[in-house]
Formats: C-alpha cells, sequence, structure tokens
DNA sequence: ATTTGCCAACCTGTATGCAGCTATGGTGTG
DNA sequence: CACACCATAGCTGCATACAGGTTGGCAAAT
C-alpha cells in the first residue's frame, strides 16, 4: 500500500496497515475540521477515495465510532459528531490531571530524542510566522504531542494521552482561528520551556508545563464559548 | 440471541447491539479465564456458536483487539494476549492513579443508589463463603466495579477507569485462586467501608477505599509472581 | 537419520450481493 | 393552499465468495 505513509505516526499497537491508514486518515480530518461535526460521510464515497471497498472503510469507520468521533446511524450514515460541551468540559479537565501524572511515569531515556524533536519544531515553527496556514500549526501540535508522549514510561498513561488529545484537539482547534496569533506566541513559549526542561532531564517538568498551557487553551476556549 | 444480555452492563457509548452482545459474552469469557492466554479462536467457529456471519464476529475481535485483550493475525487466527509483566504492573499503577482522581468528579446524586447497591452485594457475597465459586465471585466484583464507577461525574475519566478495569480483572483473577479467601475477605472489608463512605456521602472516600485495596491485590499479586 | 523444500489445508483480509431501514420528495386529498 | 401519505432512492448491516498468507506435515535429497 503506501509508501511513506505510516512514518511519524505512533504505533502504540500497530494494528492492520490498511485500514490503519484510512483510519488516521479520516481521524486527521475530522480533527483538522476538514469534516465539520454534523458532516455526512458515505461508505461507498470513501471507498472509492480510497481505492479498495467498503470493508476497510468500514473498519476505519467503527474505530473512529468507538473513539467517539463519529456516530453510525443505519440507514443513514456515519456522521461526525458534534462538541458537546459537557464533554469538552471533562476530556479537558481530564486531560489536566494526566498531564500532571506524566512525571510519575518518566522515560529519562527518551529525553534526548524528544529534545532534538523540539528543536527542530521550534525552527519550523519561526517559518510559521505571518502565514496563518491552520493545518501547518496543526501538524506541528501534533508531533509535539508525539514528542511529549513518548517520555511517559507507563504504557495505559500514554495510551490514554493520545486517546483524549485526539478528541480535546477537534474541540480546541473549532475556536482557535479567533486566537492564531495568541496561540502561536504560547506554543513558542511551551517549545521554550519544555527545550529547557528536557536539557535539564526534567520529565515532570515537562508534564506541569503542558498541564499549564492546556490550561491556558482551555481558558481560552471557555471565555470564547461565554462570548459567543 | 441473549434474551436479557444488555442488562446491567454499562452502555457508556451504547453501539450496534449484536455486535457488542459478542463482545461482551468474549470480553467476559477472557476476563474469566475461560478463555486463557494463548488460546486461539477462529472466526468461523464463533460465528457458528453465535449463529451469524463472520462480519459481526470480526467486529467483536476487533473490539477486543483495540482494547488489547487478543491479537489478530493474518492466516492464523486471533489469540488471546498473554499477561505481559510490565503491562500488568503500569495498568495497575495506572490505575491506583485513577481511583485517587475520583473523589475530583464526585456525581454525589448517584450515591444513595450505589449504596443500595453495595447492600445487596454484601448479601450476595455472605452468601458465596464456603462455596468458592470462582465466576459467581467475579461477578460480584464486576457488579462492584459498576457501581463505583456511576459514581465519577466525568466522562472521559469514567470510560478509562472501565477500560483498565478489564485489562487488570483478567491479569488478577489468574492468581486469585491462591488467595480465594483472603480475596473474599478483602471484599467483605471494602463493600464495609464502602458502604460507610457512601452514607457519609464522601465519594472520596470511596475513592481512596478502592485504591487501597487495590493495592492490596497488586502486592498479592507481585508476591505471588515472585514466588513463581 | 537429518535436513530441506514443497504442497495442501486452514485462517484471516477483502470484495461484493442482498436485505432492512431511513429520509425525502412528490402526489393526492381535505 | 395545507397536510398527510406513500413510493423511491440511498444508506448501513449482514452474509458470502474469493484472494492472500501461514503453518504443519510429508517426501525427497543429502
Amino acid at each position: 500500500m503506501g509508501e511513506s505513509a505510516t512514518n511519524e505516526t505512533s504505533r502504540i499497537r500497530a494494528p492492520r496497515g490498511q485500514v490503519t491508514d484510512i483510519y488516521r486518515a479520516l481521524r486527521d480530518r475530522i480533527c483538522l475540521l476538514r469534516y465539520p461535526p454534523g458532516m455526512l460521510l458515505g461508505e461507498h464515497e470513501l471507498a472509492e477515495e480510497f481505492t479498495v471497498s467498503r470493508t476497510p472503510v468500514r473498519q476505519a469507520l467503527q474505530r473512529l465510532e468507538y473513539d467517539g468521533l463519529t456516530e453510525t446511524r443505519n440507514g443513514v450514515g456515519t456522521m461526525v459528531t458534534g462538541v458537546d460541551p459537557n464533554a469538552f468540559r471533562d476530556i479537558y479537565a481530564f486531560r489536566l490531571r494526566l498531564s500532571e501524572m506524566m512525571g510519575e511515569f518518566p522515560a529519562e531515556d527518551e529525553a534526548p530524542r524528544a529534545l532534538s524533536t523540539i528543536l527542530l519544531l521550534q525552527d519550523r515553527l519561526v517559518a510559521l510566522r505571518g502565514q496563518r496556514d491552520m493545518e501547518a500549526f496543526w501538524q506541528l501540535n501534533h508531533e509535539l504531542h508525539h514528542a511529549t508522549n513518548r517520555l511517559i514510561a507507563n504504557l495505559a498513561l500514554r495510551e490514554t494521552h493520545e486517546r483524549y488529545y485526539f478528541q480535546a484537539s477537534r474541540i480546541w482547534y473549532s475556536v482557535i482561528e479567533a486566537f492564531f496569533e495568541e496561540q502561536l506566541a504560547d506554543l513558542a513559549n511551551e517549545l521554550n520551556e519544555i527545550a529547557g526542561a528536557l536539557r535539564a532531564g526534567d520529565i515532570r517538568a515537562v508534564g506541569y508545563i503542558q498541564r499549564n498551557h492546556i490550561a491556558f487553551g482551555l481558558h481560552r476556549v471557555a471565555s470564547a464559548h461565554t462570548a459567543v
């Protein structure tokens, strides 16, 4: 199949290749809001696009539903779920706790690799200034998440951290446009702070930094919601 | 199919009926060790048993794999995953943290219902003394888990709590036979303590009680592992 | 006797046909 | 003109046929 499709995406438990490729592609589209909430997806349509039959597409859609990103109804189709404010609040509160927990299971030997990744991301971030390229920005966050995720030595926490990152990122992305410059500056700060923590080998600090910036984003989203 | 199969099992995000029934049946068999680790399951065989085609069976098996309970390899079959000691330690450590977190998201209005459930479980537990009925004992733990799970007001935490309960229960069950009387007494204590906490409306205490008894079980499993 | 190569049976992954369900637009009636 | 009903198109859920992959055993060569 894909020549280099499964590159820097995480492989916590690498399942089948083809289905997973479709799953990740659709997941990213949903999180990028290219598939906005409420949009109806057809299995036949997707099968044509990926040049496969309906079967693998169905498998991918079932995984998405299991992740809470879509909802499939018989006779209708698979629609992207909306952003339930309650679920949103729960997910963010939970993510705060998860990040705080990160320092209790540090994978110290991963710190150097993470640091070099962070430095690369810093360069790419400065190249991004003034472009307002949402997708590149999200991709950057995506890779930051993976880099920090590898710093967690506990498999269960790592899986959960990953799972709710995607659910949260989708919601967060829907309001980011109004705060693009702020988020850009915030991400620059976060990268700086994380780089410093990694140089000191202090993974617990990385978790707290992440926790704080999640809280910052949460605050912005909350104020946007109350404003609207 | 099952006439009353979807009774007191949780419906965090109720998916399709038929597939979910098969999924729960297989999950319980795996957690009860009726399907021991390493056992090979055939799709055709299961399809015959449940009087359906391979398709819904495959969906259930994929969800089990996603939960980490099975592993499917092309040309071979679906085998029940073994108990990786590392994963075991990670899951237990993570569950400790989750239980401690429970009190931060208390669903106070659920406390009375939980209390009445606990009282029923206490009666059923005394009726269980001296019988060494593993399956009934596990069912009891199962229902205790659901009762306490409903006390969590945060959806994300509730889902995660549920998810890793099943992964842990399977491992824990594999060594329980050696400590049956101890676990029985321990469960009686846990029920008493939880009942007291619920009478006081102190859900945070419920979380800590649960955390402690998870730690007790962990200690027993660990000592058993080192002994073997 | 041991090793190596091959083949056949079996299992999963994929594609496709069919049945059941849902939504929508058109039509007939009040 | 408004409303209710029905037919129809399109979708998902399920069953099944086919293709690709793996394993174990048998046979032949060393």
